[in-house]
DNA sequence: TATTTTGATGTAACCGATATCATTTATAGG
DNA sequence: CCTATAAATGATATCGGTTACATCAAAATA
């Protein structure tokens, strides 16, 4: 691999004047520049990165943790992420936590051992909050999706309780009145804003709120299939279903089948996220759309202001969300519990 | 931000028995190591791994071009990349790239400028092509799932003839004997192989192979859609699709629900991959598993080989598949075409 | 013509760690 | 007690760029 200084010897100049002649041309003479980058052509010379980003002490490095890429909300967001962070010259380092805290602090770590600028979270939990309390510092983070709210870090979020709100009234006014929602884990900031934008619904229309209506998820297939399976049980059954995303809809919509109910005349289900496969549910599934891959290019964009002192507080960024209407919810059944 | 030369002066020592005492402990008297060790501490000092990748030229960084982390099947590659990189102290430089190939130049570069050590590549397509060319050397590279047969690199892939060879077995045992093939992009390996295996199955029950009945999708749930309904609307119409991946088959049944077919009855549907949907389909798909977390695990191992010189030749691995039986397959219906 | 200003280039310190080589100190053997 | 050997430590070059400062020539000004 040639260097800059093999190229400063085939061109008879100093290395300073290559380093000049390729990131200030105005700095050098005509004739210089070009004798420079003749050679620079000769010997096929490419900065080697690693030493300008050493020397400058910035990575342009961005770490990415994301509880499961295989979630396809958070596949979007990655793919909204990367392309923003690509377009600012920036790289995604990206680390698939699977809600192991080791794998996230370890990762979180490499922006303090300077393999990183900054991170980004996708789930509420400060990764540095340990590296914090030693250290004293406030490491670069941006907080996306999931939202913390101990921590005055930029963040990037949708209004999740009135959009809850919003899918709650979409089945009052179908005549629902016993709705459950499949939630996820109760500790979940996201999860408490949605169930206060249920109630903030039910509230308003006079329904009075069950808890027994409550099935905590984890934002599987699996579990929305458990979750529906379990509250069909009921003795006094919930005629829709309000699923915190889509994917435990889809699970929870095969359950009702296995029941033997029929959707929406027996039973409504509604989603969360409005990913690709929602359209394609039988019924095509109701749903909340998220602009998956602007929450990815914002979380992004702020980092980098954050990063390059564009920033000088915290700003929260709220994204707009739609109520997609399919044929998943319908009027609730004539005789009602 | 603490140096290493903050911890020797604090410990009374030179910065390399500080060096030493952290990476080769026993060249050290316990003295002064416990002494380096206390100023360690005492400063807060992490090695700059800036600056030691630098020094030894390994950046311990692995880019992987994926056509789309939206891709479910993908997704999961992807976390046992990430898995088994982090494992062997590797981290991922993620490349969406859409099948942008600009995109796919600018990340392959980071590889030349000492940014990233090797690269993993999910499609059939060498990102190092034109570099190679213009300099002469190879670069370190896996080809992995969609494979690249011109050049010599090491391999990860399925027996795609093998299992389109069974899939459309098992189709043909069910009596069906027009059987569509919703398949890739024509110029792609992995589709050529998987049209040969399903021609294989055809030839050896003897079955004439009909041109018509091979649709071009793009592995999208609408392009399955498209491609079902345009092969319903033939005249003497397919009573079995097989998909080449389950988004595409999961778009298929909904357009041949809108038919008004009965599945499995009327037709059936099959597919690739085994994403986690496949079994939370109306009815759920018989389709092809792949170990998609392996093919990412082995993936980053046979790289990490090839880059720690552990390899001598290109090896070529092959995982096994294994058709998962559902509901979306069954019998041809009685009066057949 | 002498002097200042501007422009172009070179010299070398620097980023933070590692590793070679030299040097000092400790241990063992005679 | 002295030397030979081993163990521990220090001084410093090095990786490949960038950049502050020095230098020098050419152009502009007095």
């Amino acid at each position: 691999m040639s260097n800059i200084r093999d190229v400063a010897q085939l061109a008879g100049v100093s290395v300073a004047t290559v380093s000049r002649a390729l990131q200030q041309p105005d700095l050098v003479s005509l004739k210089t520049r070009t004798k420079v980058l003749a050679a620079v052509k000769q010997v096929g010379y490419k900065p080697n990165l690693m030493a300008v980003r050493f020397r400058s002490g910035k990575t342009h490095h961005l770490v990415v943790l994301v509880p499961t890429v295989a979630n396809v909300f958070f596949a979007r967001v990655i793919s909204g992420m990367q392309q923003a962070a690509h377009d600012k010259g920036y790289s995604l380092l990206l680390c698939n936590t699977l809600a192991d805290e080791a794998m996230e602090q370890s990762y979180a770590r490499m922006v303090h051992t300077s393999q990183a600028d900054g991170l980004i979270q996708l789930r509420a939990h400060n990764p540095f909050a340990q590296l914090e309390m030693k250290t004293g510092s406030v490491l670069p983070m941006v907080n996306a999706c999931e939202v913390l709210d101990r921590i005055a870090c930029p963040t990037v979020l949708l209004d999740n309780r009135a959009a809850a709100c919003a899918m709650t009234e979409h089945l009052l006014q179908l005549g629902h009145r016993r709705i459950a929602m499949i939630k996820g884990p109760a500790r979940s900031p996201l999860t408490r804003d949605r169930v206060a934008g249920y109630r903030d619904a039910l509230d308003a229309a006079g329904v009075a709120f069950d808890e027994s209506l409550l099935y905590p998820g984890d934002f599987t297939l699996q579990s929305g299939h458990q979750a529906a399976t379990e509250l069909l049980a009921l003795a006094n059954p919930p005629t829709a279903l309000f699923c915190e995303n889509d994917e435990m809809a889809i699970g929870a919509i095969q359950a009702v089948k296995q029941h033997g109910l029929k959707l929406p005349q027996d039973i409504s289900v509604a989603g969360f996220d409005d990913i690709s496969f929602a359209a394609f549910a039988d019924p095509p599934l109701t749903t909340i759309a998220q602009p998956a891959e602007e929450f990815g290019s914002t979380a992004v964009n702020l980092l980098i202001d954050l990063l390059e002192g564009r920033l000088t507080k915290a700003p929260k960024v709220i994204l707009p969300f739609e109520l997609i209407q399919r044929a998943s919810t319908g009027p609730a059944p004539a005789v009602s519990g």
